[in-house]
This record gives structure tokens, C-alpha cells and sequence, in this order.
DNA sequence: GGCTGCTCTATGTCTATACTTAATGAAACT
DNA sequence: AGTTTCATTAAGTATAGACATAGAGCAGCC
């Protein structure tokens, strides 16, 4: 019979040990807590885990640090939640489902204003416009409006959409180095209505996402997840 | 004339350095890129510092690595997106609005049970109902529906909800330790609607979110954003 | 073939030490 | 009082060295 031991690493037991004492308010908000070469003591450790220990809380966002004025328990923690953008088949699958897709339309067109504007390009240029449709077990999932920038991705002109999934083509081809990422709720317009299968008017969880390299915008998309989609965040 | 250099650290500077390769495709999907060791030396610094560096590039999604088997690209890059999720004051003043709020109701109810389940709680416990409207600029801005669990959250009882923001209030006395979040998009309810001076049926962005302590659920909380509002991440 | 156990390697983690740097609070100077 | 200067302090970063450990791949066994 082992022990399940957690197996945690000394840096981990910190952070859990000085998250408790935050929690159970030893140290309450605003307090300045003891400083690194204290706490190496206390815990016995080198002052170069405490600081690793701390500086992940830190990011966590319950401490304050700042050098000279030593660390501080956040006031009013603004906590972050970090959302894993998963790969669509990926997700389908995850969930026990069979993934496919269908190509709606891909074809080359001019560039509407707002496009323009996300993906700071010359409003009219031409780029490529894909629609799709993601389906788990042939129910529809999520709708897909992107326009694809052969400028930053050379080589997408020559790519059938119908074979390969175009979020995976351009994830494994074209890494970016910054993206521009925004949640909003829509009520479905027809399109989305007829391709999601669901009534006109339903409130829709909205995805829009563009992504950069050196180049310049790779792509933007327009996402439109199935009605009563939850997206679930990890703190 | 001093060069405003971005002063970046060596372990940032090797970040930066090898995410240039990667998205330069000097280094491919699926690669294996060269050891610490070798990185070490090319770089002339100590292996602790390319380690600090991968293991930052490995957190945002673009390294896979395992011992003995070395460092790859990876293949399908599920990126992490952070959001903050920021005090609504903070958020409202920081637009440059006034921040004003109004409690609708607060009294002691027994929870359904939807909300008994997302706390881990007995149905029909009596917890404290809360429900308010913030404005930014006397314009709603978000309608908050909360329940406060007085078991995890001791003297919430005698707190007047109408001088204090009941959110500020918990995160400054109750630091969590575990929350689970959700995003979802739902059509304005009759109250929904009233509240935020909007059409029935318009599509809201929601936030679920439930937060935790080491006495069991502190606070489960539905916050309905204005119509049209977009919640931005950063990557 | 298929399984077992061993070996060796690349990453994971920690330590002790050193130097750098922001910024505080006090002293010195208008 | 208001301002500038400056020493001090705590965090930030880097280093060389050490040991731990997962796990890929091989060898040998049935």
C-alpha cells in the first residue's frame, strides 16, 4: 500500500503553504508578508525557490511585488482565468464525438471595411474567404467565417479546404506571434441560424480571433458556437 | 540620446530568439530542436537560463517537452488565451465612466436547485440573494445575480450590500482557492431585460463563475454584460 | 513475436553565490 | 516647506554545480 503522495516539487509546497495563509488570512489583504530570505529560512530551502514560489503567485495574481518595498498580499486581486483555444476536431473528439466538416464556400474576394480593419489591411484587397461548418456526430457545432491572408501564409492558394480542416492547416504551417481575441454574444442572422440548424434570433457565444506573424495578419475568423455552448475557464 | 533598448532579460531574449525560429519555420511542427546543453552554448549562457526560457515557451503551448525524449515543436499549438477578470468598478472607472450601482434585492432565500449543485450544497439551504445592477455613467452595464454562502463566508450576514459592492467586498476578505468559470451567451429573460434597459431576447454574454474556499463554496455568481459588449484576451 | 528489465540521456529541480536594479526613506541642501 | 542626493534594501536575474527522474530504446529472455 504507497502513499498517493502528491509529489509535489519544494517550489509547489510554498505556493500551496503561502496560498493558505493567504487564504485563511494570516495574511490578510494589503499586508506586506515576510521577504524571500525569511522565508528561505523558514521553509529550509534556498532563497532561489522561495522566489520562483513567490513569483508564481505573483502571476497568479495575489501578490504584489516590487523590489525595495518587498511583497504584499493584493488588495483587490483581479484573478486570471486562461482559456485553452483547442483545435475544433480535437475538442469534438474529446467529447466522444465523430468530427467532420463541410465547406460552405472558398472562394477569392475583396475584403469588406471591418475586415480590413482587424487585419490592418488596404480595405478591398483580395483574400481568401472560407466558410465552414464543424459537426460532432452530425450535429452542427460551430460556424466558421475566416478570411485567410496569402500575403503572411504563401502557399494557402493552392490549398483544398474540403481535405483539410483550415484552423489545423494554418495552426501547424503558420505559428503566429500575435493575436487579437474577443468573447461577444450575438443574436443568430439567418446564416447562422440555417447553418447551425437553430432558430433566427438565438443568442450565439462569438469568437474573434486574428492572428500575426512578421509578415503581417495571417487570418482572421468569425466564430459561432452552437446554442447553449459553454466555454469553461481554468483559473 | 540614450537607445530606449526594450531591456529585455537573457532567459527573455532566448524566448523571443527561438519563437522567431519556430515562426520563421526555421525549426518545423514536430521537430526536435537542439538540447539545453547545446542551446547553452550557443547562446553563452548557463543551462538554468535556456530552462527558465523553454519552459515559458512550453506554458504557451509552442514547446512539447519530456525528458530524455528532448524538446519538439509542437505539432497542433492549442494556444492559451489569459483573461483578467477585473473588479466591475475598476473596469468601469478605467473606461473613464462613473461608476455607480444599485442592489434590486438582498435577502435570505433557499437556493434551487441548479445553484445547490453548482455550490456542492444541501437543496433548500438558506443563503443570501443578491441582486444587482452596475452603471457605468448612469448606462447598465451588467446585472449581477449572486448567491453568498455565510457557511465559507462568516459575518456576510451582517454586511449592508447597498454601501458595498458585494464583489469587492468577498474578494477583499474571502480569497478562494478553486473557481470554476464558464462564458456562455443567453437571450435576455423579461428581468434581464428590464435591468439593463434593453430588448427581450437580445443576445447577452454570460459569466458563470463559483469560487471556493477550504469551508466549501463561498459565492456563485451569474453576471449578464450589456448587449454589444466584447470581452478582450490577451494571448 | 512479445514481454521484462536495464541503461543512459535530457529535462526537472534545487543550492549557494553573486551581481544588478528599482525605489524608499532619510539626510542634506536649497 | 520643498527639492535633490544618496545609502540601503528587497526583489530580479544569472551562474556553476549537483542530483533526481521519466522514459526511449536496447538486450536478453521466454
Amino acid at each position: 500500500m504507497t502513499e498517493k503522495t502528491a509529489q509535489l516539487s519544494k517550489a509547489q509546497a510554498i505556493t500551496s503553504e503561502v496560498r493558505r495563509r493567504i487564504v485563511d488570512r494570516e495574511w490578510r489583504q494589503g499586508d506586506r508578508i515576510p521577504d524571500e530570505a525569511e522565508l528561505a529560512v523558514e521553509f529550509g530551502v534556498a532563497r532561489a525557490t522561495v522566489n520562483k514560489a513567490l513569483q508564481m503567485l505573483a502571476e497568479e495574481g495575489l501578490l504584489d511585488r516590487k523590489r525595495r518595498a518587498g511583497t504584499h498580499v493584493t488588495v483587490n486581486p483581479a484573478r486570471k482565468a486562461t482559456l485553452t483555444i483547442p483545435i475544433v476536431r480535437e475538442q469534438i473528439e474529446g467529447a466522444g464525438l465523430e468530427y467532420s466538416h463541410r465547406v460552405v464556400a472558398q472562394k477569392l474576394s475583396p475584403i469588406p471595411a471591418d475586415v480590413a480593419l482587424r487585419m490592418s489591411l488596404p480595405e478591398g484587397a483580395e483574400l481568401i474567404h472560407l466558410r465552414t461548418v464543424h459537426y460532432g456526430d452530425s450535429q452542427p457545432f460551430q460556424v466558421e467565417d475566416r478570411w485567410i491572408n496569402p500575403g503572411a501564409a504563401p502557399g494557402v492558394e493552392r490549398i483544398d479546404f474540403h481535405r483539410i480542416n483550415a484552423n489545423e492547416w494554418l495552426v501547424r504551417n503558420f505559428p503566429w506571434l500575435h493575436a487579437d481575441m474577443a468573447f461577444s454574444a450575438e443574436n443568430a442572422n439567418a446564416r447562422d441560424a440555417r447553418l447551425l440548424e437553430a432558430r433566427q434570433g438565438t443568442a450565439l457565444l462569438i469568437l474573434q480571433r486574428t492572428t500575426f506573424n512578421d509578415l503581417g495578419a495571417i487570418t482572421t475568423v468569425r466564430l459561432a458556437f452552437h446554442p447553449g455552448y459553454q466555454l469553461i475557464a481554468t483559473p
